[in-house]
DNA sequence: CGAAACTTTGATCTCTGTCAAGATTAGTGG
DNA sequence: CCACTAATCTTGACAGAGATCAAAGTTTCG
């Protein structure tokens, strides 16, 4: 494990003891551009941690259609570790280092250590207040919103695992994106082409400057995430 | 608690020794239609379960805009128990019977019972799951394909606490069906003519029959939910 | 260097939203 | 119980955001 999980839960740490029972169990894979890692529905027999790369997790419907439910960072688990089937499926984008656990033995881990378990635990309400807040900018925002608030929270999940750069790395395919917010890649290209006459960004192949992005007063209840415009 | 929690936490029943135990927390309160229950973002210093009727639990943007996230119904808790704010609102639709918990004391009891926790961690991740699939849904579907797959979910959720009726309650009003599928009340009126016209649904006034719905031979994966059509 | 994958851009279409008017239902007080 | 009012629902006409189809331009990579 190179790059250990010391954030692993949602960003929090764990103690030192129970990083290294942690780490072993685990056994580290290193897996391909475009290569899957699990699959929807799939037993579960195994569970796994990102080390490096960013991953796709999605939902797929019988003809295609396919939903990207979030992209994974370094420091996350991939999907619901206590879950005995895979409720999404994830395949790399770019190349990613992985650490794989037997889940029965994870899970066991997990539930011997209450500390261990509260974190699961709020890492996993977490993760549903982040699935809320994107389906409430599927449901309910423009293609503008959509797009500029993908560009800001990725912007500020990036933050948390590589050092802040005035060019921001948008390593997936533009359908992947029009695939999470619930739009054409084509729209997805207009979009940021349309921001970037307006000089609110830059595009550069697998990325996008930041420059003039402005966010608007409109703030949700007290400190939520801001929805900015690109104007 | 008229009708106590006996399949709270995603309907695995409670021990009833920790059934009582649960009980001696919670005050009983009813509330009328329309009512506010909470509202996202407030200090939970105290969460509900709901007893009797359908709550609404929804996202608000600041210029109004709504996603419902979900219909409480009986025997479920609202929102997340843990989260120490609320991260969505909830009002009554219909007259409704909470049973109101201290948070500190709840969590503090939760924590006190290795079954109890590992009963809402599976109700988290279930949830998770379900918001993913709403999310699906929603970025991905049509407006028939939205509306169908509402009726046939909320039915399948009714049956789980009440007798199954020929006609299927339809208690909440067309703009919260709307704001649920990320669509607009005139749109959801629109399609169940539609669906009525093709003898699919009978309409009736805060109800629906469901005469003529047939599943897709389309099914996600193995065994998960089909996208039905009306046709 | 050349092929494949990805992205941009254009033209057109269509589904759903918007605006507006009626029709139905529910609620209230006499 | 009924009349009256408010809320909700349906229906129509129209418009527009984004989808679709198609082609050209870039980037990537063997």
């Amino acid at each position: 494990m190179p790059r250990a999980f010391a954030t692993l839960f949602c960003g929090e740490a764990l103690d030192p003891q129970e990083l290294r029972e942690l780490q072993k169990l685990a056994v580290q894979v290193r897996l391909h551009p475009g290569e899957t890692i699990f699959a929807e529905g799939e037993l579960a027999a195994e569970v796994f941690g990102l080390s490096r790369g960013v991953v796709r997790l999605y939902k797929l419907l019988p003809d295609g259609r396919r939903q990207v439910m979030t992209f994974g960072l370094p420091g996350e688990f991939l999907g619901t570790p206590i879950a005995c089937r895979h409720g999404v499926s994830a395949d790399a984008i770019g190349e990613v280092d992985l650490c794989r656990f037997p889940r029965i033995e994870l899970v066991k881990f997990i539930r011997s250590s209450p500390n261990l378990t509260r974190l699961l635990m709020e890492f996993a309400a977490h993760r549903l207040e982040l699935t809320q807040d994107q389906l409430l900018l599927v449901g309910k925002g423009s293609a503008e919103e959509k797009v500029a608030i993908f560009l800001v929270n990725w912007r500020s999940r990036l933050a948390r695992v590589t050092a802040v750069s005035e060019s921001i790395p948008l390593p997936m395919p533009r359908q992947d994106i029009a695939d999470f917010l619930g739009l054409t890649l084509e729209t997805i290209s207009r979009t940021l082409t349309k921001f970037e006459q307006r000089n609110a960004i830059r595009l550069v192949p697998k990325g996008v400057l930041l420059t003039g992005l402005e966010r608007t007063p409109l703030v949700r209840h007290r400190s939520h995430a801001a929805y900015p415009t690109m104007i």
